[in-house]
DNA sequence: CGCCACCGGTAAATATATTCTACCGGTCCA
DNA sequence: TGGACCGGTAGAATATATTTACCGGTGGCG
């Protein structure tokens, strides 16, 4: 491999500006697709014009234009930052061969993919896994992972290849201890007169729940607020409270009798949990087997043995 | 114009040093190469691995290897600068419709290339020159100079179109007064006794004259330390030092009698004053017109009137 | 075997580069 | 002619990159 000349290099940093003003034909609106202020961007591009000791920008009126200089560097630099993307998509690419990273919010994880994810390694030993599990408000990172378990709402886009796995369906669960307490018949409102567990960013969740039940929610007593359902859940389990759950992650707690349903009221949310992928992604035999198999394993035992 | 997602860029700075590490399977070496300590290209490389969520390199024995990652990003990066470098060197050429950059010493700017500049302008008014004088201990600096007037005392290299002007002579001169002081018959060695100028980076240019001519160059008492020959010709032109030129650049001077050469002996040097430009720009009509041109001057009336 | 000369990684301090804030003067339009 | 834009500037604040001084590990050599 031959030496190149990196000095010759433009400040790299700096192209970004430049590329963005180019395009935009305009310092500001370039800083504000950057989230930079416009000195920011003036700066950057007068780095470069000295860099390379030409002018590429020229006021007119009261904006700017491109000088015929920054007209024949701009394909340069747009075509360069297209291939530093598509490098980063061919790395990506040969460490699937190596891994498959998925990603997922903590309570999916532990409550949902954790038990299937054995059994998941011994059917395909090939398959290498690494999951990485994500704080609450979190979305869909394609750059560090290569299959998400997450919940839309909508569509994620054209970019992306989407699995719906299973129905976004709020319910209660709690001990059974606690749910005698509730008692045998009780109503939607009866619930809240004991303590509910909140999860911080989804309070939305209980009070959609309670409307479609036709009771207002109002949480002016006896409540607890926890940051994820996994606590949340934790605490149901303890019988010290009733949590909503949102998705197939207790049906194991509830076949058994760890956890049960002291209202039979069950509200199906617009939207899916699921999984995503990029769509380059999408045939890509690692990626193929998990989603696939995954997909089985929601349906049931009967689909999974189809697939394995 | 579309838009491009530039969130999705690694970070740029950093992937000078991927680049190189990658070429040399070495921090260590990688570091020299680009004139930084090895931390900051470990550094460097762990910043676009967190960013790629990848592995680029992994440790083997005491020294390192490119993953299969690293080896796949490799040559979109390497591609991505040799682009970028193409995009300079395109807006360079651009810029050379609209202005020729010329740079040279502030000596040969001030005691040759203004004179000739004029007449230049007069003879090709499509041209539009920017002349930039550079301080002592310069080199062409090919990104912001198209060509550069300058001495070489071996061939600058392939990269290089190289045109001759003149010898690199080296001589004494001086006030017809102070010449008369030194004596009508003076002979080398009688120059120790009157005041020399020294240009502090050309020291070794008394040296070699006063050696070529089997003296001893002792600069021990009556001497003067200037920066560069052009404030040396004024100390000689007032009558107050006497300076050694290494080029034409008194000629007008000598004709008219203001500087005289105190003594007969005079040292032609390996090597040439030239101009130089990148091998590319040989053939562009500017860049040609510019180099024919002062060649011709250079050469004499007789030739110039050739090509005017 | 044990030493020494290598390698690369780490953490804190430092140096540098970048960005922001607050300002300016100019242009365009009402 | 004023107000709402634009981009440029300078200094301060901040973020980033780099260095310094260290570490543990590896491999060659006596």
């Amino acid at each position: 491999m031959r030496k190149i000349d990196l000095r010759k290099l433009p400040p790299l940093k700096s192209l970004k500006g430049f590329e963005a003003a180019t395009r935009h034909q305009s310092i500001r609106e370039a800083a504000d697709e950057l989230c930079l202020t416009h000195p920011a961007i003036s700066h950057q591009v007068q780095l470069i014009e000295e860099a390379l000791g030409v002018t590429l920008f020229e006021q007119k009126g009261r904006g700017i234009v491109s000088t015929a200089e920054g007209r024949a560097l701009y394909p340069y630099v747009r075509s360069a930052f297209e291939l530093l993307i598509e490098g980063v998509e061919a790395a990506h690419r040969q460490s699937l061969d190596k891994q498959l990273r998925v990603q997922t919010y903590v309570t999916a994880s532990i409550r949902w993919l954790a038990k299937r994810v054995p059994q998941f390694l011994r059917d395909n030993p090939q398959i290498k896994l690494a999951l990485s599990t994500c704080a609450v408000e979190w979305e869909f990172d394609d750059i560090h992972a290569d299959v998400g378990l997450v919940y839309y709402e909508a569509d994620p886009g054209p970019k992306y290849h989407w699995a719906p796995l299973f129905e976004y369906a709020l319910y209660p669960v709690c001990s059974p201890a606690m749910a005698a307490r509730v008692g045998p018949q009780a109503q939607v409102r009866d619930l809240l007169d004991h303590p509910l567990v909140i999860i911080h960013t989804e309070v939305r969740n209980w009070e959609t729940w309670f409307a479609s039940a036709g009771v207002t929610f109002d949480p002016s007593s006896n409540y607890l607020v926890v940051d994820t359902l996994a606590v949340a859940l934790e605490l149901a389990l303890s019988g010290q409270a009733i949590a909503l759950v949102n998705g197939p992650f207790v049906d194991d707690d509830l076949a058994e009798g760890r956890l049960v349903r002291p209202v039979p009221h069950r509200l199906v949310c617009p939207g899916e949990w699921g999984l995503i992928c990029r769509k380059e992604l999408q045939e890509n035999p690692s990626v193929k087997t998990f989603i696939d198999w995954m997909a089985a394993s929601a349906a049931g035992p009967e689909a999974l043995s189809q697939v394995a």
